[in-house]
DNA sequence: ACAGCATTCAAACGCTTGTTTAAATCAAGC
DNA sequence: GCTTGATTTAAACAAGCGTTTGAATGCTGT
């Protein structure tokens, strides 16, 4: 029969929506209410009121991002923890890696919405932000900082490491983060498949790159 | 006398601080005033209301980016243009160039601002968008597009080359964008002239690795 | 069928918002 | 010194905000 979530789920989705678009402050719970199909009271008996939301909102995208990269992200991880690893198997588990999940991070429109509350919280964190770090960015980091590490023959705890990492990072997140500048720089009337294939091309040319000495 | 700007300039400054935390919805026009030192009615009689003051923000960005980095873009585009650029040159200049902006990017409270601001109008673009894409983003990628090229011996119109191009751009400015994630990841308590060395050494490892094949 | 609890609802509450108004103040020009 | 125009000021406006309230509804176990 009910073939769609509770409200509280549905709450939950509204405010991702609502506070990535234009923020904690500048979000209202009765577009978010009402977008959700609930009443404004519902928000204070679920979540005990605005700021309630939004943090949950965070909780919400640590699980949804858990669920979504789960299985490749344990896939990785075990293989970075491997002792015996080689350059050459890193290299491969990066670029299986950056396959994926640039794909889902160009394209998913859950993606998306992530995208955008995570870089909100960056512009001013405040409590959501270390929901966010703790469950999601730091762990997905240190596992990017390990094969990163092994690539270029690098302790994995020094700080080249972890500023490899970033730039890896930088290089996928770029084309969701200045999207706006990207579709009009070359000339795409969106993001598809296509265009897909050629930010994840540019992805792997990285990674290719990465650790080669002149 | 009077040793500060007038009422319109310390307008658009506080706006811009102020639309930068909090997006344009969020920002309210009591608080700017106040912290302009201003009365609330001088937004609208200097700019028309809240819209226009924010519009003239993006363009007092503009301004403010192209008095800042015009010297130095000003000898870059004259290099990129020279027909005759050889891929080592335009390495030696796409050094040059990632050190003096990355830095800029890195460290000055100027440029944060203008980060921020730009980077929320990134995430739902409005007519300020166009302002200040065609005012300083296109054609500073467009200059990066051309050196990029230079070093990779591409054509300069390539699709492959302002990939190129924004690649280099999203590791300049992950360090910005993610900066709260960065200070947690590196145990960085703020990003001052130290933190600003290794970031830049960082980028001229990216430039360095540019177009060496493995 | 009933009681007990969780959930939803419409209405109202202060308070803050962006904008408008009309008077007050300032700086030149003649 | 007075006039003209530009600028600043305090006060008021209606509309929108987050939150609270108390009654209505739905669901579960007995």
């Amino acid at each position: 029969m009910n073939d769609q979530p509770d409200t509280r789920t549905r709450l939950l989705e509204a405010g991702l929506d609502h506070f990535g678009r234009v923020g904690f402050e500048g979000a209202n719970i009765r577009a978010i209410a009402a977008a959700a199909g609930a009443n404004i009271a519902a928000i204070n008996y679920h979540f005990g009121g605005k700021r309630g939301l939004y943090l949950a909102v965070a909780n919400h995208i640590v699980e949804g991002i858990a669920a979504t990269i789960g299985p490749l992200a344990a896939e990785i991880i075990a293989l970075a923890a491997r002792p015996q690893l080689t350059p050459a198997d890193a290299r491969a588990a990066l670029r299986q890696f950056v396959r994926t999940a640039g794909r889902l991070l160009a394209t998913s429109p859950k993606a998306e919405r992530w995208a955008r509350f995570i870089l909100r919280e960056q512009l001013d964190p405040t409590d959501a932000f270390d929901l966010i770090y703790d469950g999601i960015m730091g762990r997905m980091h240190r596992t990017l900082t390990a094969l990163v590490a092994a690539v270029l023959e690098l302790d994995p705890e020094s700080e080249t490491a972890r500023l490899e990492a970033f730039s890896l990072l930088g290089q996928a997140m770029v084309f969701r983060f200045a999207r706006a500048a990207v579709l009009k720089r070359l000339d795409w009337p969106t993001i598809g498949d296509g265009e897909a294939d050629k930010i994840v091309a540019q992805l792997e040319r990285a990674v290719a790159r990465l650790g080669v000495r002149s």
